[in-house]
DNA sequence: CAGCACTTCTC
DNA sequence: AGAAGTGCT
């Protein structure tokens, strides 16, 4: 007998419970469908387009190592992987549970030919649930909720062989989906190794002394890196659950929200598009010219604001961005410059190495102040005063060559240190100004 | 239902 | 120290 395994987000060997599966019942025939159709506009971003090209190639790598392949197709994979049973002769489909709206539809469409299993959460999510049997809207409550159904199983090991089909299907060559950057390659800069040995790797040699503060530094390496590995299931959160036993709480705290927010977006499927809270639909944006120059020199980390233009620059240069600084840049684009939201959840969607439907939406709609959880919209961040707090001197100086030579007294603010030089823009707008604005505009507010 | 507590702050 | 809306128990 002759199964399918199918993977997604979940591109990894051990702790693959549906692999596992698959193997058990008999031969196996892995495949990845790139599906660009049923995401509709939140099909793969660019940046992860290049993660994805890469970690595909490890993942071959791997399987080929086990005695196994990896079939790739591309098209609507709850058409493909019907046609694929029936060109095979395959009975099943054996695949990790995702909660990406359009995970879930073409999980349902695949009905009883597929086999799903828990995998890429800590718990299953719709476990997680408020005594009303509600999906959590606050994560305080969501941890407390979440501890019964913690993972106390040890991770899979990887199997040592892999049983294989007399014949394979054929696949596509990867290198005809044209995943990564050709004219221009922007991505130079990146500093990743995508793939399941490295994500073991990085998880290994965690090192969680002073994270909670560390982690709050742009200028240190105090974050773990791990997002990109983890959404694309190169590591599973179990592993990394068990790898942290006996560590800081606060990183398992982080860990969690992947959980979290996958519970939102589950509750709420349209959450990427839509307030949540629908009475900031009446909320004035701006729009028009001027609101599409701010967007601009936002995206390009032209904005005038030192610990902004870091972020924007290291976002698009290298595929990523400090967590710390991916707050204060998201609450300048919200308040600072009244821009919608959306337009930097679609940005960071296609910059981010890591970009994940759950954890974009939700965090955006945090900081906005539109969302399901409770952040005011009158709540400003200061950027001046954050980048000063966690002293990103060393982090601006890297990303923001213009500024090198600028000591820590006036590299947050070299206008009032009066020497801005002519090659940094001046402020898109002040922050008193920028402030009253927004605090105006949440008054429009019903 | 009332009271408690809230990831990411500002002055 | 203040400000502040509301999900959750």
């Amino acid at each position: 007998m002759t199964d399918l395994l199918w993977l997604r987000q979940d591109l990894r060997l051990h702790d693959q419970p549906a692999l596992i599966a698959a193997a058990h019942a008999g031969a196996v025939i892995p495949v990845y469908v790139l599906d660009d159709e049923a995401p509709g506009a939140w099909k793969i971003g660019e940046a992860q387009r290049w993660w994805l090209h890469h970690s595909l190639t490890s993942l071959a790598d791997a399987l080929e190592k086990k005695g196994s392949r990896l079939i790739l197709r591309h098209g609507k994979a709850e058409a493909i992987l019907p046609a694929l049973l029936e060109e095979t002769g395959a009975e099943r489909v054996h695949a990790i549970r995702h909660y990406e709206p359009w995970w879930r539809d073409a999980e349902a469409a695949l009905g009883d030919r597929l086999c799903r299993y828990d995998g890429n959460h800590l718990a299953r999510i719709e476990d997680v649930t408020t005594g009303a049997g509600a999906p959590y809207r606050i994560y305080s409550s969501f941890w407390k909720g979440l501890q019964p159904h913690l993972p106390s199983d040890k991770p899979l090991p990887a199997p040592r062989s892999i049983p294989a089909p007399e014949t394979w299907p054929r696949s596509d060559r990867l290198a005809d989906w044209h995943l990564l950057p050709t004219a221009p390659d922007w991505s130079g800069g990146f500093d990743w190794t995508p793939g399941e040995t490295e994500a073991l790797r990085k998880v290994k040699q965690l090192a969680l002394d002073g994270y909670d503060e560390r982690r709050n530094l742009p200028s240190e390496e105090g974050t773990s890196r791990l997002s990109p590995h983890l959404h694309f299931g190169e590591v599973s959160p179990r592993t990394v659950w068990h790898a942290t036993e006996g560590a800081d709480t606060i990183f398992r705290k982080e860990l969690a929200w992947r959980d979290f927010t996958d519970g939102v977006v589950s509750a709420l499927p349209d959450y990427a598009d839509v307030n949540g809270r629908r009475r900031y639909d009446t909320l004035p944006w701006r729009s028009g010219t001027a609101a599409q120059a701010d967007l601009r020199a936002w995206q390009r980390g032209r904005t005038g604001y030192p610990i902004v233009d870091a972020g924007m620059r290291q976002l698009w240069q290298s595929g990523w961005m400090h967590n710390r600084v991916r707050m204060i840049t998201a609450s300048f684009l919200v308040k600072h410059l009244l821009i919608d939201w959306r337009e930097g959840e679609r940005w960071f969607w296609d910059c981010l190495v890591d970009a994940d439907y759950g954890n974009n939406s939700v965090n955006w709609q945090w900081v906005a102040g539109t969302g399901v959880d409770a952040n005011m919209f009158g709540r400003i961040m200061a950027p001046i005063g954050q980048s000063e707090k966690f002293g990103a001197g060393d982090y601006i100086r890297r990303w923001v060559p213009e500024l090198k030579h600028l000591d820590d007294s006036a590299i947050h603010d070299p206008d009032a240190a009066g020497c801005r030089p002519d090659s940094y823009p001046a402020m898109l707008i002040g922050h008193r100004e920028a402030r009253e604005r927004a605090l105006a505009a949440g008054k429009k507010v019903r």
